[in-house]
DNA sequence: AATTGTCGTTTCAATAATTGAAACACTGTT
DNA sequence: AACAGTGTTTCAATTATTGAAACGACAATT
């Protein structure tokens, strides 16, 4: 049972949180008026709320431009969350190792609201990048982290995830009929790994596997990401190997740790 | 008989965030009761504000213990902090180039309320490692990136800083006397690092530069450090070379930004 | 020089949310 | 069966939050 029944909470920190969700790579920096404005709150409750954050250190503003953005504190907190130092700060050498051996960007996820959790990556050494960003979400049916996740779920969460979500045409290639990627996921758990063929962005390329625990539970996904161009379709298998040794190599390291 | 000098702040929000800062590595997870006993508050209002944080994600429950931790909501707003993006991002290869080099642990810190903030850490490969962790605060006066940092200050601000600071023994070789201090820092200043033998723990020495950026102001320090027994004097030289070239990659990576 | 348009900030009475002692429900222990 | 420890809910008293409007400060425009 889903707490449809809400709960007495608190409003001004509810409030306080949904500002500072509007701080983000693409708007980091806001005044008063335009986040009052942007989230439909008044300008006083804004400015006094904007103010007390500041206050503790949970934004900063800056003394010229009088605008607000993220704060040391959060940055503080955020590496205070168990997740790095039980998990990330195990897992990151492994993905250095990865990066280095496939020379292609490698990224890190777990599942969490029926979407794709990034929780680290190493950038490949090469010239093109990623946009990805840690500590965002993506979704799941189009990437192949997601659908490496996806396929592990058990049988009954797999099947109200698929009903919960909209399967949209991100490129020609998505997925966009249920039952196919129903059938893929299947084929994705039995061959214990996924490929993403520009199904999320045109021109990029993704192989993934699954990362389990020493309760033979998966508890993330590991990836290896590039270009069309050099990714190339006898490498995958190759690909997948590394990948598979990499999340052995985590197995071992983080014992019987859940998510 | 509130702080008549201070704005009018949210009540609930700054409480919030005091329950936040009780959530470290020493006591990661907390119950309502205990919580509400180390902060003085009425454990109703601490259940209330523990269940509207965990709606937001910003803490979780587990299922078993029903005790509270820091929760994904916070590692994705630290990853969204501008310092991150616009800073340590483009360091820590850097960092990671100098502990390869030195092969020790590489710390880069700045300046903030009179401590020093941990910003990055790159972990030496030989068995021994430190006990820091990123993201926390640690006393300036005794440490190779604190004093770095307090010998770079405008003369204002370190005059301001020395006084508002108290200096206490870590171990027999701290600095206690604000005179000597005042004196060393004149002469890191002069010689371009700074050396911490055993002040801070001991055993301990590391060895500091600071970093700065294009508009010649120091916005950051950076360190290496390592045990006594294997840190030697006359490679203190090398050491100081290289981290000198790491500040000046940083340098050149980071253009005129400011922290 | 006056005007208009921003911006952040403050005021104050009306309103709505927070508060906390006590009671409740539950679990495991004595 | 009584106890001690959780988390959770209740409800009237209290207190903080709210927001329209006014304010002061600055910049650009008329």
């Amino acid at each position: 049972m889903k707490d449809s029944n809400a709960k007495s909470l608190n409003t001004s920190i509810t409030k306080a949180f949904h500002l500072l969700d509007h701080f983000n790579s693409i708007k980091p920096e806001w005044g008063v008026r335009e986040l009052a404005k942007e989230t439909g709150a008044n300008k006083s409750t804004t400015y006094r709320m904007l103010a007390t954050l500041e206050s503790l250190g949970v934004l900063r503003k800056d003394q010229t431009s009088e605008k607000y953005s993220l704060g040391l504190k959060l940055f503080e907190l955020g590496n205070r969350v168990p997740v790095k130092h039980a998990f990330i700060n195990h897992t990151h050498p492994v993905l250095q190792l990865v990066a280095a051996e496939i020379t292609e960007t490698v990224h890190l996820g777990i599942l969490k609201d029926q979407q794709v959790f990034m929780l680290d990556k190493v950038e490949s050494p090469k010239g093109l990048k990623l946009n990805s960003v840690i500590g965002t979400f993506s979704p799941a049916y189009c990437s192949g982290l997601g659908k490496v996740l996806l396929a592990h779920l058990d049988p009954l969460q797999q099947k109200k995830t698929l009903h919960a979500i909209a399967l949209k045409a991100n490129t020609e290639f998505t997925i966009t009929k249920k039952a196919k990627l129903k059938k893929q996921l299947e084929q994705i758990k039995n061959q214990a790994y996924a490929i993403d063929r520009q199904e999320l962005e045109l021109g990029l390329i993704c192989v993934a596997v699954p990362v389990y625990n020493q309760d033979d539970h998966v508890i993330a996904a590991l990836s290896a990401a590039g270009p069309a161009i050099r990714f190339k379709e006898e490498k995958i298998e190759e690909y997948v190997a590394i990948l598979q040794k990499g999340a052995n190599m985590i197995r071992q390291k983080i014992g019987s740790l859940t998510l």
